[in-house]
Parts: structure tokens; C-alpha cells; sequence
DNA sequence: GGTAGTTTGATGACGCGTCAATAAAACCTA
DNA sequence: TAGGTTTTATTGACGCGTCATCAAACTACC
């Protein structure tokens, strides 16, 4: 039976062009992000969440499983953000234990003030650059890929 | 002329689903890589780029230009590792500015211990789950991604 | 050769995320 | 309904990465 050995120099290559490719990404879209608006990318996807959500808010725990975050990071960044008014935390009615997370006015100010140039950016970086049948080819790898994971023993989030 | 608006439905869940991948990847891989050799995946990158040095020692500016890091990073890092006799530093022969880092028996130990294992698990949430064309046409599309981001203003790095 | 500017690495403060512990409320079950 | 379990959120300690700063040494130009 043959023991696993280390990648050979084309898989290697390639593992690495994925993952510089991730880092490059989030760094230019934060960096501009972070220009524009003053937000971290986690803050934004907080903001965009709640954007969504009618009267913009969102129930802590739905927030983070929406995130995929855990409720620690929510708290610790939901409390930073409030501090910035940026949202508002108010109790939960229908359970005691739960915390509301409201977009303030100018959350939502900011939100929609950057969210059309982020998504320019998006397009500029990624999608743009992607024939149709390229991007069809990625979003079926994409999804394998997560299929895979989550078929295999990756129960987590 | 037309503002910039957001994402359709189907771009922003393709950009969801492409950010989830990669931060479910990652989060096996490091859970695994910390389960079996008590790596992080920073200490492990680290291991790996002088693991295939001559000697098993590199500048350290060297590694820091291997791995895309700024000098604080690595100089945090090694220091870190440097306490768990992972590696060495070393002055720097032709340059009394630089500090060499040099893999110890222990830390190749550990690398050459754990890779096999590390490996097999990226073959198996990624190059396994893909057939030839896929992967192909993958690359392609990650290397475009790449050569786009370089053309456009990043010049970072 | 001397000086200005650049490169290299280390350091400390700080921000953010993770982990473990805590508390309170809701749920379940005998 | 009383007792134990689970869920929800917060908190503080800690680890790691970033940023600004610093010192030392190299380089280039006059």
C-alpha cells in the first residue's frame, strides 16, 4: 500500500496559486473597502446582512449562522460597532436570552453608500475577468469542492 | 452612464459560495495540520519553504518574499518558533544587516513528519474531488484571475 | 571618503478572533 | 413541576498579525 507522499510540483503550484489568488483578492477588496468607508470586511458583512433583513434586523443568533461565525466574534464585533453606531444591540421579545442587532440610520448610510463600489470591484477583479463558460466551469468546481467537504467528516459550523 | 450597483443574485452567491470554500478549506486543513503536528498553518508554511532549501536556511528576507509576508510577520513568528526550537537564527555572513533562519533537526522532524499526512488531506478535499478537465480549466481560470489582479493596480507585494 | 537615502530586521502597542468560563433563560423529561 | 440539559449571549485572557517606529548597515552619489 503506498504511503502518502507530498504534492508533486504541478498540484503544488497550483495549491498555492488558489490560495495566493484568495489573499490577493480580500486584500484589494478590503484595502478599497477600508478607503472608502472605513469598514473591515467584517463589518461590512455584518451591515449587508442586516441590510437585507426586514427593518434591518436580525436576531444575533441568525446573524452569525448566517455568517458562519461563532457567537463570541458576533458579540465582540457587534459591541465595537454599536460603539460606532453603526447598529444597535435591543432585547428579543419572543426569548429573554436572545439579543436583537439593528441597523442604525447610519449604518445603513454607510452601507449603501459603499456597497455599489465594492461590487464594482468584485466585478472588476473577478467576474469580469471570467468568460461565461469559465465562470460555469468555476461555479461547478466551487460546489463540488463543497459537496466534497461536507460529505466527508466536516460536520463543523 | 450607468452607476455601479450591487451583485445579481446569482454573482453574489457564486462570490459567497467561492469566500465559503476557501475558509472551509482552511479551516480543515489547520484543524488537522494543528491535530497532528501542533502547526499552525503559518508554522507549517514556514517549515515547508526551508524544508526545501539548501541546508535547510534562509534569509530572512528571503522567506519573507517566498511567503508574501512583510518582515514583522516573520520576525514575530520566528521569534515564536525560535522558543519552541523549531528553528534558529543565525547572523548573516555578507550581510551584517540579515539574520539567516535555520530549520533544526526538530523542526524537520515535525515537517517531514506531518506533510505526507497534510498532503494526502489537500488531495483529498481538493485534486481528488476534481476530474482533469475541471482542474484544468480551474487553473486557467485562477492564473487569468491572477494576471488580472497584477495588470489592474495592485502592485502591492 | 562622507553624507543622504534605502534596506533589513526587531520591537511594542494595538485590533481582532478564538477559547474557556460564566450566567441566564428555555427546553425536556420523569 | 422540579431537576437536569441545552441554547444563547457576554466576558476576559490570550495568540497572532499589522502598523509605526527604531537602529544598524548597506548603497549611491557628489
Amino acid at each position: 500500500m503506498a504511503r502518502p507522499q507530498r504534492l508533486d510540483e504541478r498540484q503544488r503550484l497550483m495549491w498555492k496559486a488558489y490560495r495566493d489568488l484568495y489573499q490577493e483578492l480580500s486584500a484589494v477588496l478590503e484595502d478599497q473597502l477600508l478607503r472608502d468607508s472605513g469598514l473591515s470586511g467584517s463589518e461590512y458583512a455584518v451591515l449587508v446582512e442586516l441590510s437585507h433583513a426586514p427593518d434591518g434586523v436580525l436576531r444575533a443568533r441568525e446573524l452569525g449562522s448566517e455568517l458562519g461565525w461563532d457567537r463570541s466574534r458576533l458579540s465582540h464585533l457587534v459591541g465595537r460597532m454599536e460603539k460606532r453606531r453603526l447598529v444597535v444591540r435591543e432585547e428579543c421579545e419572543e426569548d429573554a436570552r436572545g439579543s436583537m442587532v439593528r441597523l442604525t440610520d447610519a449604518g445603513r448610510a454607510t452601507v449603501d453608500g459603499v456597497a455599489p463600489e465594492h461590487s464594482e470591484a468584485i466585478r472588476r477583479y473577478f467576474f469580469n475577468a471570467l468568460s461565461t463558460d469559465e465562470l460555469e466551469t468555476f461555479a461547478t468546481v466551487v460546489d463540488r469542492l463543497r459537496d466534497n467537504l461536507a460529505q466527508q467528516g466536516v460536520t463543523e459550523r
